[in-house]
DNA sequence: TATGAATGAGGTTTCATTCAT
DNA sequence: CATGAATGAAACCTCATTCAT
């Protein structure tokens, strides 16, 4: 599914050249940011000629959309993915369910953070190249959110469970990314703790803010 | 006190040059990222030429710790202003006090936002740029958590106070900072709540993290 | 006639190809410059592939001889109009000769205008690439206005009819062109007239040049 | 004065500069077309930096104005020269002043008939970049034609000397460039006189045009 | 010491031409 | 033979940094 600004290829040899030049730029994207990386040193990485990349992409711009649509495709393969199957047991309790999720966030984290890192950054700074994909993901995202908390329903005490599931993916995602991306520069400095610790005590406060009363 | 790769300057007049080309480049920053900053346009919103600046620079990059001082500067004036003065009440309770902290951060952000994005951003691209001073800057604002944290113990169940503090910490600030900064890009894009209810919402957070029992 | 740099088409596809090349060359030769035209662009325009083209045509500069041969069948074809028939007529005079001589020049011009632009830009930029067709042209084009100026010989005061001749296809060409193609750019941005008024004016200055005596 | 894109240069190194950018630029306007020349070209000729040349001149683009600027200095500094001087006399008649004239059209085309060349191309190509500096020449060419014009006019038969003053200027000015630009090119090439045959034939077609009776 | 002109490496992009399929 | 993907030289332009004045 080409993005904005990349132009689709049909052969066989065309879309072996397109593998071979977002396998490079991924390549690059874990080593680097995207400003620092040059359309030269895409193609010399991917073993073609500039003249290849610009055949596929409008421009570098084009670049950022394929950042997002990797993105989508990891965490759909991570999803899809049986060890990382997640069915919320109701008789376990709320909070183990939400330890699980952090636990399963971090894991994700610790595959793809960079390329997370840079889906984020552009989403930021390049929304119009982004489109609505972004919104789409997380609304669907949210919308899981919400079914397993209505498994718990005796225990949560949030009046709109809409709501709740939102406040819940945002603190989820804002918490683990900060602390697996940035560990050291970020806030997340002073932050002692173990990973397993981190994901138990994010998950501690999802909790609070889902089970304690006004 | 001159970071990293600035040069001191001790004459009155060479002060003043340096402060005009602070100011320069502070107001810059608020109107673009500091990668689309060039060294020509903060001299001619400072003034001076090219040259002077590179008199008191080693290089561009040695105005990014210069990124930190200003935002170390805002918030001590922010905490200094008598408006923004927090004494937490201890018979009002932890909740309350945890509110009023949110939207003390909400309001330093409203003010400052962009000085912090940049600050947020070097810490994280350039960490060998920035020295030790944002670790002291979070050290002592994790100090001052704990001793509010204190004035609670009765609330708190955390076993240990340093920790929490720390957590506290970590919670405010990402939660505050990306639901202010990155409103419509970032995981907060899914939150439709006032900021007055998403302030209140992430005191809850924090105040479930520090009050439920293992 | 494949002119220089272009390679002979015998089979009958070939050909159907070759032409399909030249129409959508000619096509863009009314939109733009030779030197704004891509190769890609006339391949896309003439339906067939860019290889296509370099199996007819050794180089891109092989297309310049085709601008001339094009503008020959148009001058052929223009020619071969019944409507565009011209006989002088020995007792109108020499006057009403110029005067149609110059108005069937400007009617010309209106069709094809933009082919004889490309045409005279390429005989004086490239000239090698365009060969003797030109001289062999003008030659043939003179021969014929030194019979016409030979049914006039009475009013003639020119003594040599072949060289006067020549002069009259010079004034009659370079004069309609200029004011033809660049009405408003060149010189000919001085002057107010309607091309009627023009095209008696020249005839006028042609027929004054011819009747004068030393 | 410096034309559109053009920066204004003060200190006596960068008009130095300056100049010598242009002496390169004149220099290669004589060897090759404008779109042959490139920007490190006129930087190695001129024994300048790339930069140099952008901090002169906003782009490429910039560089068209040059060309009438310069044009018009030669053409003022050719009036100027006492050798060029031009004053006709009524006794001598009209037909001797107009050889007069364009014997000396002749004269300046032999010197800078390169640079008239590309004020041509230009006045035609990108009428967006050359303003109206070339229209107030015209015009102000235009007016000085009618007062030599009205000297004769017991000789001139043309009802609107203005307007058969612009017909002078066009047919003087198209007629003796062509044939002094491209002579074995255009139509010019059917021509075989010498200058002096043809200037004196232009003359007398321009004086034909003058003084026959319609 | 201050100025700002000059440097030049490095970036993006185009397109005539070649060549694997 | 046709196709169109790939090549790569060369163009324009930017800007951190240096250095003559």
């Amino acid at each position: 599914m080409a993005g904005q600004g990349e132009k689709t290829a049909l052969q066989a040899r065309s879309i072996q050249t397109r593998n071979k030049i977002v396998s490079a730029f991924e390549m690059l994207l874990k080593e680097k940011a995207f400003e620092d990386i040059s359309v030269a040193e895409i193609a010399s990485k991917a073993g073609v000629s500039v003249g290849a990349i610009y055949r596929r992409f409008e421009n570098k711009d084009a670049f950022i959309p394929l950042i997002l649509d990797t993105y989508k495709k990891r965490i759909e393969a991570f999803a899809a993915d049986p060890a990382n199957h997640f069915a919320p047991d109701p008789e376990a309790g709320l909070f183990t369910a939400l330890q699980e999720m952090t636990q399963l966030a971090w894991r994700f984290l610790e595959q793809d953070g960079n390329l997370l890192r840079a889906a984020y950054i552009h989403a930021r700074t390049r929304p119009d190249l982004v489109g609505d994909e972004w919104d789409d993901l997380l609304a669907a995202s949210a919308a899981g959110y919400a079914q397993v908390l209505r498994l718990f329903a005796g225990e949560v005490q949030r009046p709109d469970i809409n709501e709740a599931a939102k406040m819940t993916l945002y603190l989820l995602n804002v918490g683990i990314v900060e602390f697996g991306l940035y560990p050291k520069e970020g806030p997340a400095a002073v932050l002692t703790m173990t990973p397993e610790a981190f994901t138990r005590s994010l998950a501690r406060a999802i909790y609070g803010y889902l089970v304690t009363a006004d």
